[in-house]
DNA sequence: AACGACGCCAACCGCTACTTT
DNA sequence: CAAAGTAGCGGTTGGCGTCGT
């Protein structure tokens, strides 16, 4: 008798699980180079598989796609592993839109198998990214990291939106290599700078997130944004807008700055370029738009707001931590630790593949 | 040499989001 | 606008290799 078959077993039967031999490997290689793959659905019956096309995706994506890196994480990768991992958890293929040559899956089980366990041998808890001892922290303390928490929210969204134009812009610009094979491998996701000055300005109030959302619809890719920031409510006075006041010292400043953040917000043109990587359109665009939003200051500033966080912190948890893994903090882990938010900074305004959008 | 414990990783499978009809 | 189809994501599983006893 035994259980009903499920669902997958009706629709899978007669179809071959488990590991994959070489041949047919060979046959789905051959196929996708012959005629790209297609309908993954109906690519097995085509390519002379027994599997289902879940099954062939997933051994592409995953195993034959030939622009995979395999073996060793080099310690810059597992770095950016860890620092995406701290601004966004979970999220695999965003993060592995940012280590090009390399797959979710792959990261995912690296995380899993390598860094956690690294992470919570250091005090670590892998999932907050939080010192242990950190929900014992005074009160004070504890709302500086929540800033920092802040930023990542947004800069989760931002990549989020990254990695969502990263993979359209694959649908909108292939070149004839991959329109022969029908796939179409990372394409550097524009530079989305913008939006984040886009959301400084637009979200200085609870009832401003009306217009962000607008935007975000505008944009059309980016509307699952306003999805999973849950900003206004909560967050009345975002992180960036503080991070604004770094760059602009005075009320006067901060207020023509949020201004002309604001129109770009308003340059739906602008954002329907972005969301098609017309980069020559952006840059002019912004250009007329505002020309500080991309100007040093206002990144140092954004990057002073961290330092500032982040020493506070480093002054008080992080000390902490220092101790409880048998040690004590020099200035050397204080830079230490401000590098390390540097690097989130660097690695956030900078499209994977290097290449400037500005 | 045999066995069990453990770790790694490819693949599975269910769920969700998106697209098409 | 709803339903159906499809693709993608992420948690989980199971097989295989390695190491220790």
């Amino acid at each position: 008798m035994g259980r009903p078959a499920s669902n997958w077993e009706k629709v899978h039967q007669g179809l071959k699980k488990g590991p994959w031999t070489p041949e047919e490997d060979l046959k789905l290689l051959n196929y996708i180079e012959a005629h790209g793959h297609g309908s993954w659905r109906a690519l097995p019956a085509k390519a002379g598989l027994k599997r289902c096309g879940k099954s062939c995706r997933l051994r592409w994506t995953n195993y034959l796609r030939p622009d995979i890196k395999r073996g060793n994480f080099s310690l810059q990768e597992e770095q950016t592993i860890i620092q995406l991992h701290a601004l966004l958890g979970n999220r695999w293929s965003v993060i592995a839109n940012h280590l090009s040559k390399r797959t979710d899956n792959e990261i995912k089980n690296y995380w899993n198998s390598h860094l956690k366990k690294r992470l919570t041998k250091m005090g670590i808890d892998p999932v907050t990214h939080k010192p242990k001892t950190y929900s014992l922290a005074p009160a004070g303390q504890r709302k500086d990291a929540a800033n920092l928490s802040h930023m990542a929210q947004w800069e989760s969204a931002r990549l989020e939106a990254e990695a969502r134009l990263g993979r359209d812009s694959k649908l909108q610009a292939p070149n004839s290599f991959h329109t022969q094979l029908g796939f179409y491998p990372t394409a550097p996701p524009p530079c989305l700078d913008m939006l984040t000055a886009g959301q400084a300005g637009c979200l200085r109030s609870p009832t401003d997130s009306a217009t962000a959302s607008g935007i975000f619809s505008a944009a059309g890719n980016l509307e699952s944004l306003t999805s999973t920031m849950n900003f206004a409510p909560r967050n009345p006075l975002p992180t960036l807008v503080t991070g604004l006041s770094f760059a602009s010292n005075s009320s006067a400043q901060i207020e023509e700055a949020i201004a002309m953040k604001e129109d770009i917000g308003k340059s739906m043109d602008t954002i329907m370029a972005l969301s098609r990587n017309d980069h020559a359109y952006v840059a002019e665009s912004l250009k007329t738009v505002n020309e500080n939003i991309l100007q040093p200051d206002f990144l140092d500033g954004l990057s002073d707001l961290l330092f500032q966080n982040s020493d506070d912190f480093n002054s008080s948890n992080s000390k902490v931590d220092c101790e409880n893994v048998g040690g004590s903090c020099s200035d050397d882990q204080l830079e230490e630790n401000k590098n390390y938010w540097n690097s989130i900074l660097s690695l956030l305004n900078c499209p994977p593949s290097g290449s400037p959008v500005f």
